[in-house]
RNA sequence: GCCAGUGUAGCUCAGUUGGCCAGAGCAGCUGAUUUGUAAUCAGCUGGUCGGGGGUUCGAAUCCCUCCACUGGCUCCA
C-alpha cells in the first residue's frame, strides 16, 4: 500500500501502482470523468500512470491551466494523427500547447496544405476523437528509440533524441500514431469535443531563419462544442477592438500605398491624442529634471559608425542618400544626436545627471512581413531620452525611470505588465553585443540589484539585450490579448566611450558617463495602437479627440447651440456641433458610434430653461444642467485623466 | 525576407461551372422634412474589379508576375 496525500492534507492508503484515475474513481465516478491529468509530487502526470510510492496528488480538471496545457498538447497529437492519415510519410517536429490552443510543426515533404484542408482535418480529428483511443505511455531505451526513428527516416525526432539522455525517454501512442514525447497526456482522445484548426503558417525549424521552413498548423480544442462556440464569439468580439479597425472608424490614422508601407498618416483625431500625450510627457519630464531638445531626422554615416549602430543596424535603416560624396542616413535612433549635444559643452560631475528628452522621429526599414498596423511601422515617434550619469548615480536614475513607467501605467490603467531584464549572450560577444565581457556582467548586476532593491517583479531573458548594454523591457497585453514591448529602459556602457563623452569628476579627472536610454511611452505609433485596443476606442476625456458634440434638435435652436459651442471653446473644450437636418436619434447614433464622450442635446426645453441636456457615451441620458456647472465637471474629469468604465 | 491566404465604389460585402452595359447596403451629393435620446423619405453621383502581362471569340472569374494587406515565422519600440 502507498500513502496518498491530497491537497487538503488528508492522507489515504491505496494499492501500490494505483493511478490518479483509479484513485479518482474510488472517490466518485463524476470526478473520474473530469480528471484530465494529475499533479504527482508537483509534477504533471498522466492520470493513468501508476503511482508506486507515497505521493502528494492533486487532480487536474479543465479549470486548471496545467490541465488545459495537457489537453491541448494531446490535441496536437490528435491533429498529428489526422495529418499523417491525410499525408502519409510526413515528419513531425514539435507540437506544444500555447496559452490558448496548440500547434504542430510539420515537414510535409512535397505535399501542400491549403486552408480548405483544415476543415477535412477537423472532421478527421473528430472521428479519431470519437474512437476514444487511449494515450499510452511507454518507456523506451534511447537505442530503441533511435532505431525506430532511423527506420522511419525521421531526422527531426532523431535530432530531438540526440539531446536526450537514456533513461527518461518515452513514447506515446494513440490509435495509429506514435510520437516521441515526454507527456503528459489526457487519458484518451474522447475528451476532445470542440475542434477548430485556426491557421496555417510557416515556421523556421528551431526558429532560425537559415533553417528549413516547416508548416505550422494552429488549432484550439475544448471539452465541449459549446465552449468552442463561445471562444469563437470571443474572437469575433476581439476583432472589433482591433486598433486597425478602430483607427479607421474613428479617423485616427491612415496609410497610403503612395506614401509607403509602414508610414503612418496621423489624421486630425489622432493628432489630438499625440499632442495630449506629448503634453503629459513634457510635464512629467520637466518635473523629473529632463531638458528638451530637438534634433534633425538625418545624420552622416560617420555618426552611426562612431555610435556603432551601423554594423549592427544597417539592414533596418533606410538606404543612405549621397551628397558630395558623403552618405547621410535617416536616423533610426536618437541617441547619437543626443550624445553630440552632451559633447557640445563641458560637463562637471556637478551637472550630472544630465537628462535630454525628445519626441524623436526615427525611421526603421523593418522587413515587409514585420509591419503590423500601428504596432510595427517604419516611421516612428519615440518618447526618447538619454540620461548621462555617474556610476554612483546610476541606481537612483534607473529606478527613477522605472518609477516613471509605473506612474504612467497608473494613469492609463495598465495593470498587466511584466518587466523583462534582457541580458547578453556571452557566445555572441563581438557579434550581436559589444565585446566587453566584464562590463556586461557588471551592468547586468547593477540593473538586477536596482530591480531587487525597488522590489519590482521581473523576469530574466538571455540574448535579448541591446548591443550596447542590458535593458529592462516592459511587456504589456492589450485587452484583446496581444503582447508586445511598450517601453524600454536601457543601460549603455559603450557609446559614452565611442563618442569620447566625458565629465570632470571630483578629482579633476576626465571620466566617461554611463548612459541610460529610456522610452516609457514607447512610440506614439505603438502606444496609441495599444490605447485604441485598451480603451476599445473609448478614450478618457482628456485624450478624446472630440470631447463634446452638440446636437440641436432642429435648426430653430442653432443659435443657442452655437452660443454653447463658443462658451465651450473658450473653456478649452474640444467641441463640435452637428448642424445636419437629421432627427435627434440619428445624430445620437452617429455620435455614439464615434465614441465621443459627451453629447449635448439642445431643444426647446433647454433654450427656455437656459440649460443643456447631457448624454454620456455608452450611458445614455444624464439629465440637464446649466452650462457653467457642466464645464466645471468637464475640467475636473480632464484633470483626473480617469477613464469612465 | 520566408510560408500560407486575401485584394470588386469612401466603408462592409454580393457576383453561380469564364458569357448580356459589374450589383446591394451604408457613406457622399441634391431636394423634401424641423424632428426629444442609437438609423426620416426620395432622387442622384461614384468602380481602368490592386498594377502589368498572358490564355481565350470572350476574363472580376483561369495562368504568370509585381504591389499592398492579413495570419504566422524571423526580427523588434
Amino acid at each position: 500500500m502507498i500513502n496518498i496525500t491530497f491537497p487538503d492534507g488528508a492522507v489515504r492508503q491505496y494499492e501500490q501502482g494505483s493511478s490518479a484515475l483509479d484513485i479518482a474513481k474510488q472517490i466518485s465516478e463524476g470526478l473520474a470523468r473530469k480528471v484530465l491529468a494529475a499533479e504527482v509530487n508537483n509534477e504533471v502526470w498522466d492520470a493513468k500512470r501508476p503511482i508506486n510510492n507515497d505521493a502528494e496528488i492533486k487532480f487536474l480538471t479543465w479549470d486548471d491551466e496545467k490541465a488545459k496545457s495537457t489537453f491541448w498538447h494531446s490535441s496536437a497529437h490528435l491533429m498529428a494523427e489526422a495529418v499523417e492519415g491525410m499525408f502519409p510519410g510526413v515528419k513531425f517536429w514539435v507540437g506544444p500547447p500555447l496559452e490558448k490552443g496548440f500547434y504542430y510543426d510539420i515537414d510535409l515533404g512535397d505535399n501542400v496544405i491549403a486552408e480548405e484542408d483544415l476543415k477535412k482535418l477537423e472532421i478527421k480529428m473528430a472521428e479519431l476523437a470519437k474512437q476514444n483511443n487511449a494515450y499510452q505511455r511507454k518507456e523506451i531505451s534511447k537505442e530503441e528509440a533511435v532505431k525506430y526513428f532511423s527506420e522511419k527516416g525521421d531526422e527531426y525526432k532523431l535530432d530531438l533524441l540526440s539531446g536526450l539522455n537514456d533513461g527518461g525517454i518515452t513514447f506515446y501512442t494513440q490509435g495509429n500514431f506514435t510520437d516521441l514525447c515526454r507527456g503528459p497526456h489526457i487519458p484518451s482522445t474522447g475528451f476532445v469535443k470542440g475542434i477548430k484548426l485556426t491557421s496555417i503558417a510557416g515556421a523556421y525549424w528551431k526558429g532560425d531563419e537559415k533553417n528549413k521552413m516547416l508548416t505550422r498548423i494552429y488549432g484550439v480544442t475544448f471539452p465541449t462544442q459549446k465552449e468552442l462556440d463561445e471562444y469563437l464569439i470571443l474572437l469575433e468580439e476581439a476583432k472589433k477592438r482591433d486598433h486597425r479597425k478602430l483607427g479607421k472608424e474613428l479617423g485616427i490614422f491612415t496609410m497610403d500605398d503612395d506614401v509607403g508601407p509602414g508610414l503612418v498618416l496621423w489624421m486630425p483625431n489622432g493628432t489630438v491624442i499625440i499632442e495630449e500625450l506629448e503634453k503629459l510627457a513634457k510635464e512629467t519630464e520637466l518635473q523629473a529634471g529632463y531638458k528638451r531638445v530637438l534634433t534633425p531626422h538625418i545624420g552622416k554615416e560617420s555618426l552611426y559608425l562612431t555610435s556603432g549602430h551601423l554594423p549592427y543596424y544597417k539592414e533596418s535603416m533606410y538606404p543612405p542618400m549621397e551628397l558630395d560624396g558623403v552618405k547621410y542616413y535617416l536616423k533610426a535612433m536618437n541617441c547619437p544626436h543626443h550624445h553630440k549635444i552632451f559633447a557640445a559643452e563641458q560637463h562637471s560631475y556637478k551637472d550630472l545627471p544630465f537628462r535630454l528628452a525628445e519626441y524623436g522621429t526615427c525611421y526603421r526599414y523593418e522587413q515587409s512581413g514585420e509591419l503590423f498596423g500601428l504596432m510595427r511601422v517604419r516611421c516612428l515617434h519615440m518618447n526618447d531620452a538619454h540620461i548621462y550619469c555617474t556610476r554612483e548615480q546610476f541606481a537612483q536614475e534607473f529606478r527613477a525611470v522605472n518609477d516613471m513607467y509605473i506612474k504612467y501605467f497608473k494613469i492609463f490603467g495598465i495593470e498587466k505588465y511584466v518587466m523583462r531584464l534582457s541580458l547578453h549572450d556571452p557566445k555572441k560577444l563581438g557579434q550581436k553585443y559589444v565585446n566587453e565581457p566584464e562590463l556586461w556582467i557588471e551592468t547586468e548586476n547593477m540593473v538586477r540589484q536596482v530591480m531587487k532593491d525597488a522590489d519590482i517583479p521581473f523576469v530574466e531573458v538571455q540574448d535579448e539585450g541591446a548591443f550596447y548594454g542590458p535593458k529592462i523591457d516592459v511587456q504589456v497585453w492589450s485587452t484583446i490579448g496581444r503582447e508586445f514591448t511598450l517601453a524600454t529602459n536601457q543601460v549603455d556602457f559603450a557609446q559614452g566611450k565611442s563618442f569620447k563623452l566625458e565629465f570632470t569628476n571630483q578629482n579633476n579627472e576626465a571620466e566617461t558617463p554611463l548612459i541610460i536610454h529610456r522610452a516609457p511611452l514607447g512610440t506614439h505609433e505603438r502606444f496609441i495602437g495599444f490605447l485604441l485596443e485598451h480603451y476599445a476606442g473609448k478614450f478618457p476625456l482628456w485624450l478624446a479627440p472630440v470631447q463634446v458634440k452638440i446636437l440641436p434638435i432642429s435648426d430653430k435652436f442653432l443659435e443657442y447651440a452655437k452660443n454653447v459651442l463658443n462658451k465651450l471653446k473658450i473653456a478649452d473644450i474640444r467641441v463640435e456641433i452637428d448642424e445636419r437636418s437629421e432627427k435627434i436619434g440619428k445624430k445620437i447614433r452617429d455620435t455614439e458610434l464615434m465614441k465621443i464622450p459627451y453629447m449635448l442635446v439642445i431643444g426647446e426645453r433647454e433654450v427656455n430653461e437656459e440649460k443643456i441636456s447631457i448624454r454620456r457615451q455608452g450611458k445614455g441620458d444624464m439629465g440637464s444642467k446649466n452650462l457653467e456647472e457642466f464645464i466645471e465637471l468637464l475640467k475636473e474629469e480632464v484633470k483626473s485623466k480617469k477613464a469612465v468604465v
